[in-house]
DNA sequence: GATAAATGCTTGCATATGAAAGTACATTGC
DNA sequence: GCAATGTACTTTCATATGCAAGCATTTATC
């Protein structure tokens, strides 16, 4: 059992490296987004307002703090986010998705998409592929940020 | 259909992300080793002669020649690989693990397997573990750096 | 066999990222 | 209500990494 634990910690990991370095370089030729930077977007998409805490989004991507206050503020200068304050808490700054950045965050969606259907057409079947998404969701159900 | 395939994709990436956020922070503490490097150690102690050119070693991990360059320096003046010049062809630098770099490799399983049972354990079944170690290998078996 | 193209590696530059320190504000404990 | 602690964010420093240029060597072409 052990062995088995280890093969498929071991294969997940570097699934994820094959995919995200195929994603990679199109990724940013097309849309001017690094994939982290679609991510950012998509995690501020999903939640009421459009907006989060700079604390919160590190925490639902796994990065740290210092790295959401540098990936916003190019966006920010792009037009895709913006700064927002709390009224009652000075501390905060919400990163807040613009309608740019939901324009931005569609399109790049369905270039995110293309190449998922690329990866795994021809190679699973639809009850594996509803599988899987099951098991991984598994995985990722108790993270804050899961995207799914 | 299509998005069955962005869900998949999303959540492998996403599941990825977590796990190594996990596993590196334990990891360089206790082995003095990134997961990086764990995984060049890896791939060196799967092949013949435990060495590998140093362009093959970058197919194989899906990162650019001279990231392994610079990967292989410290860990060559720790004496865990060295540097292994080929006869035939003056061009070639092999990287060659040593038998700290095997102890090291061996100590270092032993931490991922743990972390690898933690993640699985409880959360799917044998089934699963088996069918899920399946489904992935088909992503990376065509993969020259697959580890499995 | 000489020149051109290709290959393997390293280095310089630019970008990405985490950890820790610094700053400002909020909350707690008395 | 004030000091101590905690929290959110930014900045500084160190490290990691890709790309492109550079160098040495090999292979291909003639």
């Amino acid at each position: 059992m052990d062995d088995l634990y280890f093969r498929n910690a071991l294969r997940l990991l570097q699934s994820a490296d094959k995919v995200k370095a195929r994603l990679s370089g199109e990724f940013s030729s097309i849309h001017g987004l690094s994939v982290n930077e679609f991510f950012l977007l998509m995690q501020l998409e999903r939640v009421t307002n459009h907006r989060l805490a700079r604390v919160e989004l590190a925490k639902r991507m796994h990065i740290s703090a210092s790295t959401v206050t540098r990936m916003a503020a190019p966006m920010e200068k792009l037009g895709l986010v913006s700064r927002q304050a709390d009224e009652r808490d000075a501390r905060l700054a919400f990163v807040v998705l613009t309608k740019a950045g939901l324009d931005k965050v569609k399109e790049a969606r369905a270039t995110f998409a293309k190449q998922a259907t690329y990866l795994f057409q021809d190679r699973w079947t639809e009850d594996e592929l509803n599988l899987f998404s099951d098991l991984l969701h598994r995985l990722v159900a108790d993270t804050p940020g899961n995207l799914t």
